[in-house]
DNA sequence: TTCATTATTCAATAATAATTGAATTATTGG
DNA sequence: CCAATAATTCAATTATTATTGAATAATGAA
């Protein structure tokens, strides 16, 4: 992950309601969520709620499927751990302490 | 660390400068960092780096203090590690993969 | 095919953030 | 105290982001 993708993501997650939606989708896990079922929870304007969608999904944050007439939308957990991984790169040069290693590439 | 601290943060780092001014005081350690070392290593004009400083400082992710003539800025490792736990909390509902738990803490 | 549902895109407005140069504050040494 | 160094604050401009309502696209069922 290179800086610019990083900086996409960062600010991607700096706002209230995509914050939201990724945590949701984070704690949904595999089986993702609805835009319609995201509006519910959240009570966000379908309108805005897409246009967040889409902020997340270009910074490549969230994965997007089609079910029938539905959309469902997930959480990259490769992407979060590399988000991860980039912001304590090196950290004290190296040592004594270890880097922090996201464990959750599992999901 | 809450909501509105999270978003401070993530808006902190999203952004070049303040990205690289972060990353470089992460690796640089408990020793930190002058302004005037970080202008010459990232180049970056003073006004604009103070202002970055700030923003960062006021996120709660760098640490501000004095000697002689110059502040020296620190990262706090503890604001990045609740970062980090914030954004992966109750991942997949905390089963199978268990929560990142960052191993950075003893900076 | 026609209607209802689900969700996105578009265009306009409102709000926030970044950069620049000039002026100011704080500290140390002569 | 006075000059030099280190860094910040202020004010103006420019650029980027978020929200809203209306219109559009895609799917599935009658």
């Amino acid at each position: 992950m290179n800086e610019q993708n990083v900086i996409r993501a960062l600010a991607a997650l700096a706002q209230e309601v995509r914050l939201r939606v990724f945590r949701a989708l984070v704690v949904a896990g595999p089986e993702g969520m609805t835009p319609g079922a995201l509006a519910a929870a959240l009570a966000v304007a379908p309108t805005s709620l897409s246009f967040h969608l889409k902020e997340l999904t270009n910074a490549g944050l969230l994965m997007q499927s089609r079910e029938g007439r539905n959309l469902i939308y997930r959480a990259d957990y490769a992407c979060m751990g590399d988000l991860m991984a980039y912001l304590t790169e090196n950290c004290c040069r190296g040592t004594p302490c270890a880097e922090a290693a996201p464990s959750c590439t599992n999901c």
